[in-house]
DNA sequence: GTCGCAAATGCAAGTCGTTGCAGTTGCAGC
DNA sequence: GCTGCAACTGCAACGACTTGCATTTGCGAC
């Protein structure tokens, strides 16, 4: 229940008001491994709080995108898939051949971020990317 | 009409029938400025080509995409942004403050590619991002 | 504690995009 | 040119997501 009460705080600091649904589909989306979709989200609160409307938990992930409390990356799937933003910050790279997906730690950009700051002074916010290409096994097989 | 003919070819040899839809679809993208989302682009063919169902426009699009034909991306609005893969290979700039889209060389990412391969025998395919941030007229009003 | 109001929610209708299927068509082989 | 078949299309039903609006509620001010 640590959980329920640091989402409140974090829900406050960034000046939302702390309702129930929004601590549930939070904690929700805390605790259930790492990405996961919105229809996902839905169908799990459906069992534990069935009170919560649809439109209600596409409303808060939204917001809480907006605010940078969650990720919404497109993993390729289609639908967006959902992710607390941690201390550990990373992306991914994912295959399009096996569909593996691995993480990759944030310092691979730093460069990135740093040139177009210093080139176009640019402040680049490289939360959470999806990098698409081909994994090593598969280009061995090939 | 030297757009239509160029284009069927490039369907054929990406092993795709040439249909009249198809090439209508790709030909629209290609003249449509830089980006153009499938709303629009389905609302442009109903006055010149009405017959075109939308659901083939979406499929047209994805399969367009899958083939390394069109880029998708996710420009912020909502809704995918499609263009046609020509020769200059570039990314995205957004401000997340005034919305300014500005393009960016793809050379700025070479590095990151390279990295990539080397550490992790990754082949990264980074063809077309959108970088969110704070441009740099917005960072000295603020 | 209670009041008042802006913010958030639930509901229902609406929009956007996807999918299954039956009919059509491009095109390779003859 | 014809033929045959897999690929493609249009249609309609469907699922995903959004939006407008009336009601409820969190929470700051008293
Ligand atoms: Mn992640
Ligand atoms: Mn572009
Ligand atoms: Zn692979
Ligand atoms: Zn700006």
């Amino acid at each position: 229940m640590a959980c329920e009460n640091e989402t409140a705080i974090v829900l406050r600091e960034a000046g939302q008001k702390v309702t129930p649904q929004r601590v549930h589909i939070l904690c929700e989306v805390r605790h259930s491994g790492v990405h996961i979709t919105a229809s996902r989200l839905i169908e799990e609160l459906r069992t534990s709080h069935p009170f919560i409307d649809a439109s209600t938990v596409y409303r808060t992930l939204a917001s809480a995108a907006d605010l940078g409390l969650v990720y919404e990356t497109d993993m390729g799937s289609g639908e967006s898939e959902f992710e607390w933003v941690g201390k550990d910050r990373h992306h991914h790279l994912i295959c399009r051949t096996c569909g593996d997906v691995t993480s990759l730690d944030n310092s691979y950009l730093d460069g990135v971020a740093t040139l177009l700051y210093e080139e176009a002074g640019f402040q680049a916010d490289l939360g959470h990317f999806a990098i698409f290409g081909v994994c090593k096994s598969c280009q061995t097989k090939a």
